[in-house]
DNA sequence: CTGGGTGCTACTGGGTACGG
DNA sequence: CCGTACCCAGTAGCACCCAG
């Protein structure tokens, strides 16, 4: 007779899943991406391809899914001698793992943003709940400072007015002012201050090293954290993308996080943040801030 | 058009494992 | 043992469909 009580140990697939989802790809087809991932390396295998041969995007996913096998020692193996229903079952633990962290990440953000959006020894006007969405965004005046492009003028009644209103529905490429250290942009350096603000290194902590690593010195964190937990040793790219989207959203009014959503559009604001890291001609800067990031964490 | 059925996904409250 | 932070099961809530 079994006599274990308690669930049945998860998948480790799961904590994979979660790790691979806040550090390399967010909003992810786990489905597609491993199928095409199998058979361009059964094509470079047979020599009927090459990694050069692939095109910019059918490259970036085989990177993906590279880096996807690295997370799970024995991922590779059992993909490639796993029956359809394997591969299929594996994809949706990796999925599985990685909306679940993204939810709760999403959950616990939604309050402690409160506290780090109130102005030290201050007070936030009007108060904002912890666990209500619906007047941030551009119907508050904090909030929508925070989230408004920064070639648009908060300042601005008008602006203000369009922006709450929806008339004016900024899309995900235009970047709003919190990605910036102290909300500064300067036009003639965009690059000054860029995805150093004090909001995403708070909300980086909160993930990667236990929320209570964000205000003091002294961690009361009685478990091991997320970076510890998955042999984090440095920042990536797909890890600061993840939380700006995150924080992007925590900020707006919506209720509920979707990929699809037209007018959070989170997932085309994630892909423009990945690929402005990823882009050839940027990289000595990219270098400078993952080297910033991981001397402040 | 509309009410109910269906499938899907994200949110919530709470459980529990872990490190001290 | 305790407090914390990870993780999960259950469910609310949404979009879509289709018969009436």
């Amino acid at each position: 007779m079994n006599l274990q009580v308690g669930r049945a140990k998860t998948d480790p697939l799961v904590h994979h899943g979660r790790h691979f989802g806040r550090t390399i790809q967010a909003f992810c087809r786990v489905q597609s991406l491993v199928q095409n991932g199998l058979t361009v390396t059964i094509q470079i295998e047979l020599g009927r391809t090459s990694e050069d041969q692939l095109n910019i995007g059918e490259r970036r996913e085989y990177e993906i899914y590279k880096q996807l096998l690295g997370l799970s020692p024995m991922l590779e193996e059992r993909l490639c001698t796993g029956s359809p229903q394997e591969i299929y079952y594996i994809s949706e633990m990796i999925t599985k793992g990685s909306s679940s962290a993204r939810s709760d990440d999403t959950k616990s953000l939604k309050s402690v943003i409160v506290d780090w959006i109130t102005p030290p020894n201050g007070i936030l006007s009007p108060p904002l709940q912890r666990h209500v969405k619906t007047d941030r965004g551009f119907y508050h005046p904090t909030t929508g400072g925070l989230l408004c492009p920064v070639n648009l003028d908060w300042g601005n009644t008008k602006i203000r007015e369009e922006l709450r209103s929806g008339v004016l529905v900024p899309s995900g490429d235009q970047w709003p002012r919190f990605l910036y250290q102290s909300c500064e942009y300067n036009p003639e350096d965009p690059w000054n201050g860029l995805l150093q603000s004090g909001l995403l290194v708070s909300a980086y902590k909160h993930v990667f090293t236990s929320p209570s690593s964000v205000d003091s010195r002294e961690p009361r964190a009685t478990r091991s954290c997320n970076a510890r937990l998955h042999g984090m040793t440095s920042t990536m790219i797909g890890s600061l993308a993840y939380i700006a989207t995150q924080v992007r959203f925590a900020l707006s009014s919506s209720p509920v996080f979707s990929r699809t959503d037209l007018v959070t559009d989170s997932e085309y604001f994630y892909n423009s943040v990945v690929e402005l890291l990823e882009d050839p001609e940027e990289q000595a800067e990219v270098r400078q801030l993952l080297a910033w990031w991981d001397r402040s964490v």
